[in-house]
DNA sequence: AAAAACCAGTTTTTGATACAAACCAATTAT
DNA sequence: ATAATTGGTTTGTATCAAAAACTGGTTTTT
């Protein structure tokens, strides 16, 4: 692998996937076709306001789409990986790859 | 994927392996058997001071050794992946498949 | 010989952000 | 009534990646 190439992929490591919490959710969104709030917030273990921060953060960064509804009267989120998401992250992986060892 | 696993996952994320410059570093060093700071500066494009930092992140917690010595008059550091550190990056990266796409 | 420029890094500062704590408004249980 | 739960948002803090500034020399220029 040559220098140019090396610097390339450090550098195309996109921030918003690579942090490991933001990975799990994608990783969740690509199995699961919709999840909600708190099957994330109990499956990932985090809190609610880091939660919360992630999730706005790849729903600004279009890798989500939230749904927003009512269940009788309590208010009810939902999560869904978009198509540009799921594309983004398989391109992320096939980046990453490149930084694996021999 | 049960939840408990992928909570495992996210949270065994070792965060000094995981920074993207890091990992670049560590992939160079999987390859090269040593290598020193001007070439691992020219081959990621990173600053000194920003290069120094990634540097003492990894010798501290034993990824790395230094060399250090003269050539002719003028100070020679150069790098190598410690055998533990090698073992650690590819543990890393077989946690880390756990959270690639479908 | 003095100054300027360069080399090989280290130390310090700054800006961004991951994370947690506290809060809020409504609902449901005791 | 009030305590606990749901489903979050807002606010504060602490970490750390990145850049800038600095150090201690060496080499080159004038």
């Amino acid at each position: 692998m040559s220098k140019s190439q090396i610097n390339q992929i450090h550098n195309n490591i996109d921030r918003v996937i690579h942090e490991p919490v933001r990975l799990a959710i994608l990783k969740i969104l690509t199995s699961a076709k919709e999840v909600d709030f708190n099957f994330l917030l109990t499956t990932l273990g985090v809190t609610k306001g880091n939660l919360a921060t992630h999730i706005k953060s790849l729903e600004t960064a279009d890798f989500i789409e939230v749904k927003k509804e009512f269940r009788g009267k309590i208010p009810h989120t939902s999560y869904r990986i978009t198509r540009t998401g799921r594309r983004r992250f398989q391109k992320y992986w096939e980046n990453l790859k490149a930084l694996a060892p021999e």
